[in-house]
DNA sequence: AAAACGGGGGC
DNA sequence: GCCCCAGTTTT
């Protein structure tokens, strides 16, 4: 038995349990709205792209009711996710294109990223949320974590990471790995100062294990 | 590889 | 005041 698979159930059990009730509530119903979600909370916090999100999709949610939008009417409209101006650029050129495509969203990688500030990480989740097929986007939080923990280990490139963990969580719901990964860095293992004292995963993470002993 | 975009909230 | 935010694009 692999040591690093055997973290990696842990992991899996844990952010199952403690974040699979949270996938049913905060995702947007259908691709479109994950994709547009997700280029509002670009560098943004979670709480003022929901604000964004709401603002823009009370007065339109679908890419033919956005792209009669002026832009300066959508820049105020997601003014509170920050970088409104080119966000709003990109959010009119999306619609456009997705017209242009007999009104769906591309669900397929390499066409998402063709779309104006969509890199690898939207383009992840708008497959993983948006279509439901099974990818893990990584971001600076899922690559720290899990180096943390050892499901990853030595010099793997960011963009192989998401498929190095797919082999090692297996036949999981990607969804709640996903969201599971950021809402636990967000909670516990934060970039400076990680709380491993009240880490429910400190016992066989290598991180922990280490600043306990330091600790004591 | 590094800078730039960016307003808002926590400390 | 300073730092950070489910990144992407440009230099």
């Amino acid at each position: 038995m692999n040591s690093r698979i055997s973290a990696a159930e842990k992991t899996a059990l844990f952010l199952h349990g403690r974040y699979g009730h949270e996938i049913e509530k905060g995702i947007p119903e259908n691709p479109f709205k994950v994709l547009i979600s997700c280029v509002l909370s670009q560098r943004t916090r979670e709480e003022n792209t929901a604000i964004a999100s709401k603002s823009l999709f009370s007065v339109a949610s679908t890419p033919e009711g956005i792209s009669k939008i002026p832009l300066e009417e959508l820049q105020r409209l997601i003014k509170a996710a920050g970088l409104a101006k080119q966000k709003a650029k990109n959010i009119l050129q999306i619609c456009g294109a997705i017209l242009e495509n007999g009104d769906n969203v591309p669900s397929n990688r390499e066409e998402l990223m063709k779309l104006p500030g969509v890199g690898p990480k939207t383009a992840d989740i708008t497959l993983c949320y948006g279509f439901g097929i099974p990818c893990i986007p990584v971001d600076v939080h899922v690559n720290r974590i899990s180096r943390r923990i050892g499901l990853v280990d030595g010099p793997v490139k960011l963009e192989e990471v998401g498929g190095l963990l797919q082999k090692i969580f297996g036949r999981k719901d990607w969804r709640i790995v996903n969201r599971g990964l950021v809402l636990f860095g967000r909670e516990k293992c934060l970039p400076r100062n990680p709380k491993c004292g009240i880490c429910e995963l400190n016992e066989f993470c290598k991180f922990g294990r280490q600043a306990l002993n330091k600790r004591a």
